[in-house]
DNA sequence: GTCTATAAATTGATAGAC
DNA sequence: GTCTATCAATTTATAGAC
């Protein structure tokens, strides 16, 4: 769905990717817009889109300079490798999936209510955070960085394999069916929503996850009338 | 889950990975087993091993070399390189794949059976194929060998959506979720099994399948008992 | 914040002997 | 079927000017 490689020549020294608002939102006083420069923050979008598209190993640092409009050399200035690119990335999208565990489902929330939240709010911080949750996902554990993050993903799994279990226990969910399979099986789903799904694609983040939520648990089958 | 990157010295010329049966089996006579050699199979069968570890462009012809125990130059004896090792592992899952589609799913079956049939033996297929089938989930787009598998996933997956829309069209399943999503979701839900599923692992994959089917197409919530 | 220039290592691949 | 030796291109990263 990217724009198709570049064959012919970008106007200027370099094509930018971005044309004005490359600081974080707010930050500059939308006064004087000659050659604004990149923050740490507008290079991390850029690099982690190109990430996406290329892959992270598939992506080299002058990939990268094309991408953002800039000479390799100048990444530099921002961050200390391509490895600490990833490592911005991916935290950002765990500190993300951590908080929504922690997040108040309902004063009364049994596990299964939380556990149907925990579905429901996933979703909505994997589109919200997209590109850098697609980056975690990828990982391989090729780096230190990458593995970093591969243990602290396992950690966010157990916890919500503990949440279906404790679903599971109180008789919400099937027992037919093992709970660190169900959980496997749930979030399976979820994350391999990062293949296809788009916010600007014209399907609501709301209907997806209320989708998502229905066919996981109430099941993708038509219930025969209740008179049939 | 793969031995962890060795730090000692390994004995002789290089370790090999292997030991005795490289051959296809059934090849070779058994006897004279001295430096046995790799033919195209067998040496495909460890570089998608080494693919799926470290990623296909994490993955360096010298670390091929020595995940295989033989020299770089040696590799280029059995393939012209990186990319057909690529071309051959992805076309052997796309054909396993393609395969399901094509197969009867019994005399009198509507287009709902049909669907859950496709969904249980795409399960055995990716198991029974889950190195190739891997590297197939995986791949990018980056090189022309790349971009060939993912025409034919796209493939693939218009005749899947093309099978649930029959099922929702001939009322088998729910009508309040569009068919494209469905099928999003449940193939999302079977191809994300690639990331934990291991056939060796204790977990049958009649069980997996089933329980796959189970979740996607009644639902993980316990219905309430009908007398109740 | 970005540039040119360049270093040092790694990469995919080939030639030719055994 | 594998080896040693080698190459040209690319890759990550640094030095120092503007």
């Amino acid at each position: 769905m990217g724009p198709p490689s570049g064959v012919c020549a970008p106007p200027g020294p370099a094509a930018r990717h971005n044309d004005g608002v490359n600081r974080t939102p707010g930050t500059v006083p939308a006064e004087r817009r000659r050659r604004p420069g990149y923050d740490r923050d507008s290079l991390l979008e850029i690099a982690v889109g190109t990430f996406n598209e290329r892959g992270y190993d598939g992506t080299s640092m002058e990939d990268l300079a094309r991408a953002l409009g800039i000479t390799k050399s100048s990444i530099y200035h921002h961050v200390s490798g391509k490895e600490e690119l990833l490592d911005l990335a991916v935290s950002r999208a765990l500190d993300a999936l951590f908080a929504v565990l922690d997040e108040d489902a309902g004063p009364d929330a049994g596990s299964t209510e939380r556990l149907e939240y925990l579905l429901r709010r996933s979703v909505e911080v994997l589109a919200a955070e997209l590109p850098y949750v697609t980056l975690l996902l990828r990982v391989r554990g090729n780096s230190p960085a990458e593995q970093r993050a591969l243990s602290r993903r396992r950690e966010l799994d157990h916890r919500v394999a503990e949440l279906v279990h404790q679903a599971a226990a109180e008789g919400g969910v099937r027992g037919d069916i093992d709970p660190a399979l169900a959980s496997r099986l749930i979030f399976g789903t979820v994350n391999s929503l990062i293949e296809w799904y788009r916010p600007d694609g014209g399907l609501a983040v709301d209907t997806l996850a209320a989708a998502a939520a229905t066919i996981l648990f109430e099941g993708l089958r038509r219930k025969p009338v209740q008179g049939a």
